[in-house]
DNA sequence: TTTGCACG
DNA sequence: CGTGCAAAA
């Protein structure tokens, strides 16, 4: 899904450059997800080492990581939780779907039908198990990224990173940091030669051009459905904006029409989890030196990665450490004139 | 300099 | 997805 409030945003165009020496929050799970099923071989086979480990996210997050660090973006990824009981409903539905694509992309294979088909099922498969996560931290352990690990959901934890100033922007494709409280988010983080543009999404200027506020938002959401409940029959966004403009709150809205209480389960406690969302309030972030060493064992020799295309990461990081040496090099020249 | 394509 | 290389413009 997750939270259809797209429609409602004003996103204004922006670029890498625009981001550099921000500190951005992203949304771990969103990253590999969209790794896991865009990086495959035309058959939907994912990328693999020796031993049939998938390893598409590490091609993908090793490429984008180097990336941003040479565009001086300073990356932290937060990781999801546990999730949340009322999500399991939903955790259920994607597990189906998972099974059903995996069905059909067997199939789709054996009777060799359109490649394209074929791709679109094994993309619908796409799964991030223990593994994967294990294994993304890892190299990101390795690259000197620091990690977080969120109590719950990570765009709430997220969010809330950005509110305590520990960062400046979350990053995910998903609208879901809005609702969980994150002032400013962006959509789209990657390399310029891809066509889709970077989109910043402020939250106040979504607020102003609805005149609506964040409970209100979260009250449109719940009314449209989010990973915690379904949703009215019937009601779309634009509905929802409507009724809740009208009425301000779902316990009005119930009051004053002819929407039923039973259609709206939970309301109550899903409004808390988007406007008190539990997070993970002790955590650490430190940037350190990527381990050169260990970025080649973990993905040469572990992960079979070709050792010419890690060489070339590798001196590509050594250039963007170099020139971070030089620039604290001379600022210490500057401060001793000072 | 931009665009398309194959590769991992 | 991000990259390198080749072809096109």
């Amino acid at each position: 899904m997750v939270v259809n409030i797209g429609q409602l945003t004003e996103p204004k165009g922006t670029s890498l450059e625009a981001l550099s020496g921000k500190i951005v929050a992203i949304d771990a799970y969103n990253t590999l997800y969209q790794f896991l099923s865009i990086i495959r071989r035309p058959d939907g086979t994912p990328l693999q080492d020796s031993a049939g480990r998938i390893t598409s996210h590490l091609s993908g997050l090793i490429y984008r990581s180097t990336h941003l660090m040479e565009k001086e973006v300073k990356q932290i990824f937060v990781f999801d939780g546990k999730p949340q009981e009322l999500k399991a409903a939903v955790i259920k539905a994607r597990s189906d779907r998972r099974a059903d694509a995996k069905r059909r992309w067997e199939e789709a294979k054996a009777l060799h039908l359109d490649p394209d088909l074929i791709f679109k099922y094994a993309q619908a498969s796409a799964l991030i198990d223990e593994t994967i996560v294990e294994d993304a931290k890892a190299l990101l352990t390795y690259l000197g990224i620091p990690y977080v690990q969120a109590k719950e959901e990570g765009e709430a934890q997220a969010a809330y990173m950005v509110q305590k100033g520990d960062a400046e922007l979350v990053a995910s494709q998903d609208y879901d940091s809005l609702l969980f409280g994150a002032p400013v988010m962006i959509r789209n983080i990657s390399a310029p030669r891809r066509k889709a543009q970077l989109e910043l999404v402020a939250f106040t200027e979504l607020a102003e051009k609805h005149g609506i506020t964040r409970e209100e938002l979260v009250d449109i959401a719940i009314l449209i459905g989010t990973d915690f409940n379904s949703g009215i029959k019937g009601i779309g966004v634009k509905r929802a904006l409507k009724l809740i403009k009208k009425h301000h709150t779902i316990e009005r809205l119930l009051n004053e029409s002819a929407i039923e209480i039973a259609q709206i389960e939970n309301y109550k406690l899903i409004r808390s989890i988007f406007l008190q969302p539990a997070v993970n309030e002790s955590y650490e972030i430190a940037w350190g030196t990527p381990d050169e060493d260990k970025v080649k064992e973990f993905l040469c020799e572990e992960h079979n990665f070709s050792e010419e295309r890690v060489s070339k990461i590798l001196r590509k990081i050594e250039k963007i450490e170099q020139k971070k040496i030089a620039v604290t090099g001379s600022q210490k020249k500057i401060e001793q004139w000072l």
